[in-house]
DNA sequence: AACCCGCGCAACCGCGAAGGA
DNA sequence: ATCCTTCGCGGTTGCGCGGGT
């Protein structure tokens, strides 16, 4: 049958994005919410795929990212959730809010991957390099640390989970109170938690306290991730407070004003009107 | 000044999952 | 149950930039 292309191929532009382009998305979302990636070109009057258009907007433009570096703690919060959980990118952005897979994917890449092999870890199983990796011991001991095996993945709630449960410590529930690095414990930061732990597994989402960009009771948005998915449903007092001051803040440190935005203002106001539809 | 090289990040690609018809 | 569409994820690529020679 062969694989539908995500979009027509013809005439959709690739590479990276332009500021035209940037303002053309974040006007869009802004004016109408998420709806169908696959309409968004379409709809904002972009010459680009839907996937790309998620993508600028998961990674980049979405009002509640961080910028920048990732903090001592974040970094050493992302080291104990890739011992449990591996690659699984998302899962771990979703206990990091405002970052995104993609950046801590990178920045796993780039920087504490380096990092542990300097330490003498192994950044996959996250045990001491000079360990033999046939020693079958040690390799269903790290089983219980690195779930990166499909077959780890697959199942969340097995027994093999369980085992994981009892005797895996999980990872703090505040990054903040994570900040205090121990260097003598690489990866070994994470405390007893399981609402956390179960959370990791399973799709729903810790109720950790982030960002709240509440959207309109819908499902899903489960991360910070996938948070791009639901435009936050601000309330018009929302929008004359925080929020939108986040927003525009956000839209200044990205430089947006430099696209003629000359519209926050209305933004907002347009926001307020249309806040019941989003 | 010119060139090379490595690094970091944004973006792309392909696959699998989920959900609807 | 099957097919099809859409979305999200993880791996990979490629380009821009800064530092070194």
């Amino acid at each position: 049958m062969g694989r539908q292309p995500c979009c027509d191929k013809l005439g959709v532009k690739k590479g990276p994005w332009t500021a035209e382009e940037d303002k053309k998305l974040i006007s869009f979302m802004v004016r109408s919410g998420q709806c169908c990636w696959r309409a968004v070109p379409k709809l904002a009057g972009l010459r680009r795929c839907g996937k790309s258009c998620r993508l600028r907007w998961t990674n980049y433009l979405r009002p509640d990212l961080k910028r920048g570096l990732l903090s001592d703690s974040e970094e050493q919060l992302v080291i104990d959730l890739h011992s449990h959980l591996g690659n699984r990118w998302s899962k771990i952005a979703s206990r990091l809010p405002g970052r995104t897979d993609n950046e801590i994917k990178n920045h796993w890449n780039t920087h504490i991957k380096k990092k542990l092999l300097k330490m003498g870890i192994d950044p996959m199983t996250h045990q001491p390099l000079n360990k033999e990796p046939n020693d079958h011991k040690n390799i269903e001991n790290s089983d219980k640390i690195s779930p990166k095996t499909d077959e780890n993945r697959s199942e969340p709630k097995t027994s093999d989970t369980k085992s994981i449960e009892t005797d895996i410590s999980t990872a703090n529930s505040s990054i903040d109170q994570n900040s205090s690095t121990d260097d003598s414990r690489p990866f070994g930061s994470i405390n007893d938690d399981e609402d956390l732990f179960n959370s990791l597994w399973s799709d729903e989402p810790f109720s950790f306290d982030t960002i709240s960009w509440s959207n309109n009771g819908g499902g899903g948005g489960n991360s910070v991730a996938a948070a791009g998915g639901d435009f936050p449903a601000w309330t018009p007092e929302e929008m004359n407070g925080d929020h939108d001051r986040m927003f525009l803040d956000y839209c200044q440190d990205f430089g947006v004003q430099d696209f003629g935005f000359g519209c926050f203002h209305e933004i907002g106001l347009s926001s307020i009107e249309m806040n019941g539809k989003l």
